[in-house]
DNA sequence: TCTGGGGTCCTAGGACCC
DNA sequence: TCTGGGGTCCTAGGACCC
């Protein structure tokens, strides 16, 4: 049996954590630079704001209604993610972490006599230790168990576990579950069952498998295996080692200028940098990308991307800086209004694997150990207080975060203090 | 009229996920 | 004024090889 638990509104939940006077109102999380709803909790739910909502168009209709808006923490998400996921790791000991909010728990190997009681466990668990609500939902395979979760949020929320232990309960779920909501079907594939007349999940279930095939490739098969109990999405203990890495962001206020832009980038590429580093990993290529904002029509519409290849594969800041301003160069154009520069970390090897060259010049054993240096001084004194000069000290490219919560459990002056 | 066959590797684009 | 960001997997088609 595999079980997936997952967060309630979990961005929203977890502004609650620490402020607890949030609960009982609507809460909404907005994107990057505020721009769109991106969670939600129960209230602003049956306020009937839609995931993806503007902010800036909504703004009047939160104030009538007393909507607390925030914009994204995740250094705050994804501490109590760490806490909520160590939790859910000392009930099995084979589990993947699917997302922030997410788990998968294989319980096929554990001796537990009843599962539902194992659920009901640790929903408690997590909710009285952490503060974090969960749902949690169980079947044969991954993608029924993500049903019987999603069974359970829609039908009882209060109870939040949902066993699917024999055939009656698998067929109410696949009868309940509507196929644009199954795990691995989105709107395109949506749209093409509709169309053939498979409307739920117990329609897709009958539908002949070869159809299944041409029209959506061994992807849907699996899908439609899994659905049938046949397992064939596997679960994956091990975080599999990334295969790319990206740093792209939009600008709070646009840039017309070269300057500006580079000290963007350049701040991109550094974090590309440190999570090479962080991973043990080396990148043999880069791809840079700039872009207009597609929204202004009023503005000349610009897109250039270029793949910069490195002589070594490398995680050296200054090295990345170095190649990311020569591709800058080459797909720069003055007199464009950018709205957002990107750096993606391609061909990824593992720091322990590199190819040198004849040729090299560098002394890679020395900058190493700089870098080292750097990530520990950034470690003690807090993100980017040593950073190099490229990066300059950029105001209109900054993230627009109006609303953000404090950092409650991971910066000492964010530490909550109680009056008594 | 006629064009070998069977591979591999790479890339771009499309689908999906949270 | 203002519209998210970061990933994965699969397939088709082109380039290239013998």
């Amino acid at each position: 049996m595999i079980a997936l638990v997952d967060c309630n509104n979990f961005y929203a939940s977890c502004e609650r954590v620490f402020n607890p006077s949030l609960e009982g109102k609507p809460i909404v999380i907005l994107s990057n630079n505020d721009g769109c709803v991106i969670a939600r909790s129960d209230e602003a739910k049956e306020l009937g704001i839609k995931m993806g909502a503007i902010a800036f168009m909504n703004r009047e209709f939160f104030e009538a209604n007393g909507v607390q808006v925030f914009s994204s923490n995740y250094t705050l998400y994804g501490s109590l993610s760490n806490r909520v996921m160590r939790k859910l790791g000392t009930f099995c000991n084979n589990i993947e972490y699917y997302s922030i909010d997410e788990a998968f728990l294989d319980f096929s190997s554990h001796i537990y006599q009843d599962l539902l009681q194992v659920g009901f466990e640790m929903k408690a668990q997590v909710f009285s230790e952490i503060g974090i609500p969960v749902s949690v939902g169980m079947g044969p395979t991954k993608t029924l168990a993500k049903m019987a979760n999603r069974f359970i949020k829609k039908t009882n929320k209060q109870k939040g576990v949902h066993v699917l232990d024999s055939a009656d309960k698998i067929e109410e779920v696949l009868a309940f579950t509507a196929v644009a909501d199954v795990w691995g079907i989105g709107p395109q594939y949506a749209k093409l069952l509709q169309q053939h007349g498979f409307l739920t999940a117990a329609d897709l279930v009958k539908a002949p498998e070869e159809w299944v095939r041409k029209q959506m490739s061994v992807v849907g098969q699996r899908t439609l295996n899994e659905l049938k109990g046949i397992c064939s999405i596997a679960l994956e203990a091990e975080t599999p080692t990334k295969k790319n890495i990206c740093v792209a962001r939009g600008f709070g206020q646009l840039i017309n200028n070269k300057p500006e832009l580079q000290g963007a980038l350049a701040n991109y590429v550094s974090i590309v940098a440190e999570k090479l580093r962080k991973g043990n990993l080396c990148t043999k290529q880069m791809h840079l990308f700039v872009q207009t904002n597609e929204h202004r029509t009023q503005d000349e519409q610009y897109y250039r991307s270029i793949d910069v290849a490195l002589p070594v594969a490398s995680s050296d800041t200054t090295e990345l800086l170095h190649y990311a301003n020569l591709g800058l160069d080459r797909i720069y154009r003055p007199g464009i209004n950018y709205h957002k520069v990107g750096c993606m970390a391609l061909n990824l090897i593992p720091a322990n694997q590199i190819q040198f060259s004849m040729f090299d010049a560098q002394n890679r054993l020395r900058k190493n150990t700089m870098m080292k240096a750097l990530d520990n001084l950034n470690l003690d004194l807090g993100k980017n207080a040593v950073k190099f000069a490229t990066q300059g000290n950029g105001k209109n490219w900054h993230l627009r975060q109006e609303k953000c919560s404090p950092c409650y459990t991971t910066r000492w002056q964010d530490i909550l203090t109680i009056q008594i």
